[in-house]
DNA sequence: TAAGCATATGATAAAGTTGTCATATAGATT
DNA sequence: AATCTATATGACAACTTTATCATATGCTTA
């Protein structure tokens, strides 16, 4: 019984992981921030997202532990938090470069 | 230009990855293939699933080179891809472990 | 302290995803 | 060949996620 639910949040903390990394706006800020780290605003520009659209994402990502910030005055900088992040886009490198046709022409997750 | 371009479709590849792993379906049968192939109906006994459920979703999992199928007259038995699938699960167990309470209570990601 | 920049946040319409139903295909068994 | 069992698939309603808008907070500098 008790298994059975370990199982089922196990599961659950799993997707919440995988959703973090699933949405175009927070994988794009991601590769910005492999490079440097970034107020809000400097990733509004170079992505030409509408500021809340990021303040909301990184907040995600920051909540959930995958970047860190520290507040500059009026500023907060970004950065990622290397132990987890970098490690975990590396390692699926691999794949997709093995299976990018198929991925790109799944009909079930687009 | 085509940098940019690559850099989307770089994205684009990896969101495509993580949608694989970020629904409660599709990780419940990697979770039980962990320890050994089983068919579509045998996953539908032990997850209560319905059939079409398992068949679309595991579908999605052989198209992208998460699980393999090998067919045995009437069954198909689906097992996992060792090479990507475990390291992936195993790696994150250490980000989930220590961050666990904080995924749980993210508003962006549900 | 007023105005200006930087960032945060709640609500919600629009877009995207999921499970289910109905039905199809295909090998096995009678 | 008819039936049965296993799996696959298209369509779509229900549900979930997302970006945007409007607005709030809070530091900074005139």
């Amino acid at each position: 019984m008790l298994k059975l639910r370990q199982i089922y949040q196990m599961n659950n903390l799993h997707k919440l992981f995988f959703k973090a990394f699933s949405n175009q706006t927070r994988l794009e800020i991601i590769q910005l921030l492999k490079k440097e780290p970034l107020t809000v605003t400097k990733i509004c520009d170079k992505t030409g997202f509408e500021q809340s659209r990021v303040s909301h994402n990184i907040k995600c990502l920051e909540h959930c532990g995958f970047v860190k910030a520290t507040q500059n005055g009026n500023f907060r900088e970004y950065a990622l938090d290397k132990e987890t992040i970098i490690p975990v886009i590396d390692l699926f490198e691999k794949h997709i470069q093995k299976y990018k046709e198929r991925l790109k022409t799944c009909k079930i997750i687009t």
